[in-house]
DNA sequence: AAGTCATGCAACCGCTTCCTC
DNA sequence: AGAGGAAGCGGTTGCATGACT
C-alpha cells in the first residue's frame, strides 16, 4: 500500500497558474496569512488546486520581495562556495541569497552556472603552466562536497572561498582586502578577526565562536605565526597548514599538528584527493554546518525545528 | 516558413523530517 | 513512545520560447 495522496488528484487543476488564481491566493494570505495549514489553504481561498502546490506557488513566486532574473557575480560566487561546502542543499544556499528561492538557485545551477564552472575548468585544464591549485567540478547529482577555482583565482572549497595571488603569500597585506571580500558573505567574525595577525582561517568547526557579549571568544589553539612573509593558513580545527614556501611551481606547507612539511603542487592539487582542506565526510559537513548555526548569524535556522532547516520568513 | 533541437524555468512528485496528539 | 498527517526539500518533468537548419 503506497502512501495516501495529499489530496484529490482527480479534482485538482494542474499546469501553469493563472494570474486570477495568483492573486486570490495573494489577496488572501495577505489578509490572513498561511494559517499554518497548507492542505486546507486551497479550499479557503476557493482555488482548485493542492496544497503543496499553492506553498510552492506562494514560496516560489508570489511572495513579497522575491527576486528574479539575472544573477550577479557575487551570488554566483556564494552560490559556488556553498555547493563546495554542503553540496545541493538548496534552502541552506538560498538562504544566504536574500530573495532567491531555493528553486531558483536549483534551476540556475543546473541550467547555468554548472556549465559556466565547467568551462572554467576545462579552459584552466588547458592551460597548465597558470598557477593552479586546483579545479574541478563534480559531477551534475552527487551531493558530496568538491572545490574548485574560477578563473579569477578565486578557490571554493568546504571551509570557504578565497582568492589567492602571489603577493598574498609574499607577504602584501594588501592583498589581504580582497582575499576577504569574498569570504565576507559567511564567515565567522572571530575567523574575520584573523586577519589583524594576518592569519587566514577557514572552517568553523567548534574552534572560534562569538560569545553573547560581542566579544570574541576565540578557542583557535593553534594559530600559527606566520612563517612565509606574513600569509599563513590554517584550515579548519583538524587541518592546519601554512605556507612555509612558495616557488613558482609549488607550495611547501606545514603541517602545524604533526610538523610534518610537504610540497604540493598545482598538479597534485588538481583532483584534491589529497589536501589537506578537503571535506569528505558527510557527518563532519553537517557538524560544520550546525557549528555555523552557532557562530554565524548570517544562516537563518529555525532552532524550533532542525538546525538544518532554514526559515523562509 | 516549417520542423527540430536546445534552453530555461515553473510546477510536480515522492521521500524525509517534523509536529501533534 | 509511536502513529498519522503536514511541511519541507531536492530531483525530475514538461511546457514555452528561442535558435538553428
Amino acid at each position: 500500500m503506497g502512501r495516501a495522496p495529499c489530496c484529490d488528484k482527480a479534482n485538482v487543476k494542474r499546469g501553469p497558474w493563472s494570474p486570477e488564481e495568483d492573486a486570490k491566493l495573494r489577496d488572501y494570505i495577505d489578509k490572513h496569512g498561511t494559517g499554518g495549514n497548507w492542505i486546507a489553504l486551497p479550499q479557503k481561498v476557493g482555488l482548485k488546486r493542492c496544497g503543496k502546490s499553492c506553498r510552492l506557488r506562494w514560496l516560489n513566486y508570489l511572495r513579497p520581495n522575491i527576486k528574479h532574473g539575472q544573477f550577479s557575480d557575487a551570488e554566483d560566487k556564494i552560490i559556488c562556495s556553498l555547493f563546495a561546502s554542503i553540496g545541493s542543499r538548496w534552502s541552506i544556499i538560498a538562504s544566504q541569497l536574500p530573495g532567491r528561492t531555493d528553486n531558483d538557485i536549483k534551476n540556475y545551477w543546473n541550467t547555468k552556472l554548472r556549465k559556466k564552472m565547467m568551462a572554467m575548468n576545462a579552459s584552466l585544464q588547458r592551460k597548465p603552466q597558470q598557477m593552479t591549485l586546483l579545479s574541478i567540478l563534480q559531477s551534475s547529482t552527487s551531493s558530496s562536497p568538491l572545490s574548485f577555482r574560477d578563473s579569477n583565482n578565486s578557490y571554493y572549497h568546504p571551509h570557504g572561498t578565497f582568492s589567492y595571488s602571489s603577493s598574498l603569500l609574499s607577504g602584501n597585506n594588501s592583498s589581504a582586502d580582497s582575499f576577504f571580500q569574498a569570504q565576507e558573505s559567511f564567515m565567522d567574525p572571530a575567523q574575520k578577526c584573523q586577519l589583524k595577525d594576518s592569519t587566514f582561517v577557514f572552517g568553523g568547526e567548534a574552534t572560534s565562536c562569538s560569545s553573547s557579549d560581542g566579544s570574541y571568544n576565540n578557542q583557535m589553539s593553534h594559530v600559527i605565526e606566520p612563517e612565509f612573509g606574513d600569509a599563513s593558513f590554517v584550515v579548519g580545527a583538524d587541518h592546519l597548514y601554512s605556507v612555509v614556501e612558495d616557488t613558482s611551481q609549488e607550495f611547501k606547507f606545514s603541517n602545524a599538528a604533526s610538523g610534518g612539511v610537504s610540497w604540493w603542487t598545482d598538479k597534485q592539487y588538481g583532483l584534491w584527493e589529497q589536501n589537506p582542506f578537503d571535506y569528505g565526510d558527510l557527518e563532519e559537513i553537517k557538524q560544520l554546518i550546525s557549528t555555523n548555526n552557532s557562530c554565524n548569524n548570517n544562516l537563518l535556522f529555525d532552532d524550533k525545528k532542525t538546525q538544518e532547516r532554514v526559515t523562509y520568513y
